[in-house]
DNA sequence: ATACTGATTGCACACGTGTGCAATCGCAAC
DNA sequence: GTTGCGATTGCACACGTGTGCAATCAGTAT
């Protein structure tokens, strides 16, 4: 009565309820049809199915998850939307979550934790089944607030070290470290700096402590010059690459034959600073990157790097989601990362 | 009385009948409250709110969708997650639907013409309210499924020549290669070679348009060997920077002396090449890109390209679906490139 | 005192789907 | 013929929210 939705007739939105009508029956025996329940008559079935096809229903997923108490959607919330790493984290959630037959929101926080909570609970009140956050700032503050989101939440990544109760698809930042830092010490250097972030709180002090590490257990007594780790207050809103450009030349002035840079990003700063005074990479200078994202293999030199197997986090984080959802218990995760040696890394000149 | 959901008690989920019951009032009042309607009184619209708060009352989405017929929610398409081009429309898209307030699905079609459409179908079902696609390459053949899809689409930089009846946002195609001919064409060059991609019908077809253009009015004859369209059978699997690494040498031999390339991807695997053979750039060949993604900016030397507004298509993409939504008449719209000149052209050489 | 007005509230239905339970029917076993 | 059983179907409610309409109530004008 409401809108004509005759089977021969204008294609308009059908509903179950405009079938039954058209077929003559109830609007729970077409329900039961379509879901092939054992329940209806074998012939009335086909009949409902053909019928459905020629009005060109489509099921209305928004009633289903309102009745079935479950939307089949995930929300993802990443700092930024165009950072290739999170692209591929995204891509490799997409796959998995695609294969369940679950969609996927996506927002981005823009590394603003009020922005990152906002989110989180504009996907509650859409009632996604579950939410990824790849690089959490999230801190205490913000636990009353987590506690009304009774949706399971899956962490890539954490930047902060507080909320431990999520479950978390990590890095082995540490091991990372000690690939790159081990790299150098192979290839012959000893006065390796490090050349790190301070807004990136965990992952820039784990990284710190892998480089300590293997040059403490190579009797090695690194000069605290060596190891610059640029203040969050001092970044502001600077790009990494323009903190790798402005601050290499005081780890240079500190003597060191090779860098092992906080990311790509940074590394390639510096590589634009060597290029502009004139420094040999690798020749007078070897620089170690980490992510392996897409411009370390096209600058020049191309730089070895630490890949992060950023895919395989989204994948992951998406299975540990599966099983929650599923009432499977949730684990955490911790995934190695990957030596990538190009041609920025050499034996140091003497 | 189906689950406990006193104000003091264990925070579960609470709906507008909770609060209704812990108010002594019914749940129309408890709606018309939240929802700051006149036609409650400010006493009780106070008490409510207060309860509101107390109980952790989150309002579902879902149930509010259904019943205005309408989500709140669009639905984006793109080829790839991780192309950074995508990612940047992406994060213009996200910006403006989330200062509308609007939730965005998204997911990759993998240039699959058949995903595509089961996206969009998917879309559907889930009732968003508007869907925009990137790259589309839907063709005719899916005109019938189509039609049931009674949600508005718009197409960001459609692939295919077909589908007008879609509301579109296109690149100046024409104009960016004009900018781009133009420039070689002032800086001194006479023999300039064109490298296409034969699986990118609409804009490889322009690009060359532009290209010929150009060239036609400065009355210079091109050689039809300064032109090569990589045909899409030849292409398969290949990224686009082994095919401008592969098929740099026939233009060499063609006798070229700068190229414009079709996009950054394929200049970047010219540059490798030249970098490879010894060749100088822009020494002995100058180089033109399109696109200036990250990599433009970092590979050696910088990449002189035509900068597409990405972001901004984004943006206007979404800009035009809201008109939609709003029942405001859609339009097209065609953005215009701009030339960004960095180190990888130069006069030829005589 | 009565009627009218405006403010406030609840009832009942709608959105589209799924499902427990009862009803109906046909058929076979006693 | 009655009982029982399985197959099939419809009724009615649920999910959570929003809203037209009627009902109730207090206050004011006549």
């Amino acid at each position: 009565m409401t809108r004509a939705c005759e089977p021969g007739g204008p294609v308009g939105r059908a509903s179950i309820k405009d079938i039954a009508q058209a077929a003559g029956v109830s609007h729970s025996t077409v329900s039961r049809a379509l879901n092939d329940s054992t329940l209806v008559n074998e012939s009335t079935r086909e009949r409902i199915k053909a019928l459905a096809l020629e009005m060109g229903y489509i099921p209305n997923a928004v009633a289903r998850s309102l009745k079935a108490q479950r939307s089949g959607t995930v929300g993802l919330v990443v700092t930024s939307l165009t950072d290739p790493f999170f692209a591929d984290v995204m891509a490799g959630v997409d796959e998995i979550a695609g294969r369940a037959g679950l969609s996927m929101f996506v927002a981005a926080s823009h590394n603003d934790p009020d922005r990152e909570m906002e989110v989180i609970e504009t996907f509650h009140r859409r009632r996604v089944d579950g939410v990824i956050v790849a690089a959490s700032r999230l801190s205490n503050r913000y636990r009353e607030r987590l506690e009304r989101i009774h949706v399971p939440i899956v962490v890539v990544n954490q930047h902060t070290e507080e909320n431990p109760e999520f479950h978390a698809v990590a890095l082995d930042e540490v091991g990372g470290a000690r690939l790159a830092v081990g790299h150098l010490l192979e290839v012959g250097h000893r006065r390796i700096g490090y050349l790190g972030l301070g807004n990136r709180q965990r992952s820039n002090r784990l990284r710190l402590g892998g480089y300590r590490d293997v040059l403490r257990r190579a009797d090695l007594v690194p000069d605290p010059a060596w190891a610059l780790i640029v203040p969050e207050s001092e970044i502001g809103e600077q790009d990494d690459t323009e903190i790798g450009e402005s601050r290499l030349p005081d780890l240079l002035e500190a003597g060191v034959t090779a860098v092992f840079c906080y990311n790509d990003r940074v590394a390639v700063g510096a590589l634009q600073t060597c290029r502009a005074h004139g420094i040999a990479v690798p020749g007078e200078l070897s620089l170690v990157g980490f992510d392996d994202i897409d411009v370390a293999r096209w600058v020049d030199p191309p730089l070895t790097t630490v890949r992060q197997p950023r895919a395989e986090m989204g994948r992951t984080a998406m299975s540990v989601m599966l099983d929650l959802l599923e009432e499977r218990p949730g684990h955490d995760c911790m995934l190695a990362p990957e030596l990538v040696v190009r041609a920025s890394t050499a034996p140091p000149r003497r």
